[in-house]
RNA sequence: GUCCCGUUCGUCUAGGGGUCUAGGACACCGCCCUUUCACGGCGGCAACACGAGUUCGAAUCUCGUACGGGAUGCCA
């Protein structure tokens, strides 16, 4: 058994959303459980719609995400390879000239459509003789190409779908190759898979079709098909598609928003299995734990509410280590013991942010009960603020009788202008002996 | 239109004829803990899309209906 072998196949013609990218995340960890390998392809045959920037940022969303692959190609590097393809398919007899206008196979669609027919190609190309051939070729028409698909049924073994059999004569010859020469995905993908010997191809389930007729194209070129795999597509929360709402799900977005790529990890490798989302950040266990066969066939909602959910668990773990250089763009001070005074009372790392500037600029102080403030900036210990949190409510509570909440709530509200957030004691020091008193009174400091 | 696939607590799902008064996780609610919030502990609420059929017995098998998703491209 020679070692297991996975792509993940973007086409850089748009930004990686969530259901992409667990498309790439089943691929990576099925490989990462095998020790298997996992190589990146750029689909980049479409020349019309593929951009630079859109591979960059694949590979930036790829690489947030802890995904390193293993090696790369890009189709536009290996278009004689497609070529050459094509040439033994034609000699073979599986590939065939055809010569119709897109309009003139759209107006034939729409006529089966119409006649209450499937929309099928007629393969009336197939009946052209040598003369009507040579014909077109003398009015400077090129042809297209498609393959000659058996028709028979094809059936395989999916691994989340089970056994899974297609009736050929509903599908149409795929075009291998159009008219300008530039090579169509259906045929680029399987000589890629036979050439990098891909021994699994997961993908989502909107490729059971194109799995389908490519089986054969893998037969007819000489290759057996990988192991196919389809695992069933996300929704957003309402249920509809994802792809109608690229925007609002995009990588970038979710990054942009404080969502750690643990959190995003760990929802998307469980989504559509029966198995618990944990908020643990170790890749590692999120590998371990990854088992094709747990998807299901139903289509499985993507709740953005959920990943906020994990999302804060994440983040109440990480370390100072994880995060200092996050803070350090964000301009936030004190070092560990800022962060581990705040982490518990934040959703993301950006808002340590905002306790910072609470702990540091100027707020409006909400004096609760002026008699406990008062009693407060009296009491307040000399030198160091750190560690005098108990002794100091305490003399604060004996001097005014105060005590649980009517004690704590008029501190919390005059030092942060809040009713909730981290525990006071902590952040004393970082707010600082006169901001701390000019707040007891009230001020604005 | 045609072809695939799907439909179990709010959500992700377990289950493949009797063990299902349907299990788990997350969410939610309550209680406990607590010097805010959170964490943690304990408990609770809550589902087999609908209709026929097969069977002694159906969440489980069959058919139909409804709804949803996908496919049906000289996109990937």
């Amino acid at each position: 058994m020679s070692k297991i072998k996975v792509r993940f196949a973007p086409s850089p013609t748009g930004n990686l959303h969530v259901g992409n990218l667990r498309t790439a995340l089943v691929n990576y960890l099925f490989a990462r459980r095998a020790d298997g390998h996992f190589m990146l392809r750029i689909d980049d045959t479409d020349t019309e719609r593929s951009t630079p920037e859109f591979e960059a940022s694949i590979r930036a969303d790829l690489t947030w995400m802890g995904m390193e692959w293993d090696s790369e190609d890009r189709q536009s590097q290996r278009l004689g390879r497609y070529d050459e393809a094509l040439q033994k398919l034609v000699a073979d007899g599986r590939a065939y000239a055809c010569y119709e206008t897109q309009e003139e196979l759209a107006l034939k669609r729409k006529a089966q459509l119409s006649a209450g027919r499937p929309p099928v190609y007629d393969r009336a190309a197939l009946k052209l003789t040598e003369a009507q051939k040579a014909q077109f070729a003398a009015e400077g028409r090129r042809p297209h190409w498609r393959f000659l698909l058996d028709h028979s049924e094809v059936s395989w073994t999916d691994m989340v779908r089970g056994d899974v059999s297609y009736h050929m004569s509903s599908l149409s010859d795929p075009v291998l190759m159009r008219e300008d020469g530039r090579v169509i995905y259906t045929m680029a993908s399987v000589v890629d898979d036979i050439d990098h010997d891909i021994t699994h191809i997961i993908r989502g389930e909107d490729h059971v079709t194109n799995s389908a007729a490519q089986i054969q194209l893998f037969e007819a070129l000489g290759g057996t098909a990988p192991v196919m795999g389809h695992v069933a597509l996300l929704a957003g929360a309402d249920g509809e598609g994802l792809s109608k709402r690229l925007g609002s799900l995009s990588i970038g977005q979710l990054r942009d928003e404080g969502t750690e790529p643990e959190a995003l990890a760990r929802l998307l490798a469980r989504s559509g299995t029966a198995d618990p989302v944990v908020a643990n950040a170790d890749m590692f266990a999120i590998i371990e734990g990854f088992d094709l066969s747990r998807f299901g066939r139903a289509t499985a909602k993507f709740d953005p509410a959920e990943l906020v959910q994990v999302n804060v668990k994440i983040v109440q773990q990480r370390g100072f280590d994880d995060v200092s250089t996050q803070l350090e763009k964000l301009s936030v001070g004190g070092g560990e013991a800022f962060w581990l005074a705040v982490r518990d009372n934040v959703s993301t790392v950006a808002e340590a942010a905002h306790w910072w500037r609470v702990c540091t600029t100027p707020l409006a102080p909400v004096i609760d009960s002026a008699e406990v403030a008062a009693a407060a900036a009296a009491h307040l210990p000399d030198g160091d603020l750190d560690g005098v949190w108990g002794a100091w409510t305490k003399s604060v509570s004996e001097a005014t009788g105060a005590k649980g909440r009517g004690l704590f709530m008029p501190i919390r509200l005059a030092l942060t202008g809040q009713e909730r957030g981290p525990e006071i004691g902590p952040l004393l020091r970082f707010i600082g002996r006169e901001r701390i008193l000019a707040r007891l009174r009230g001020e604005t400091a």
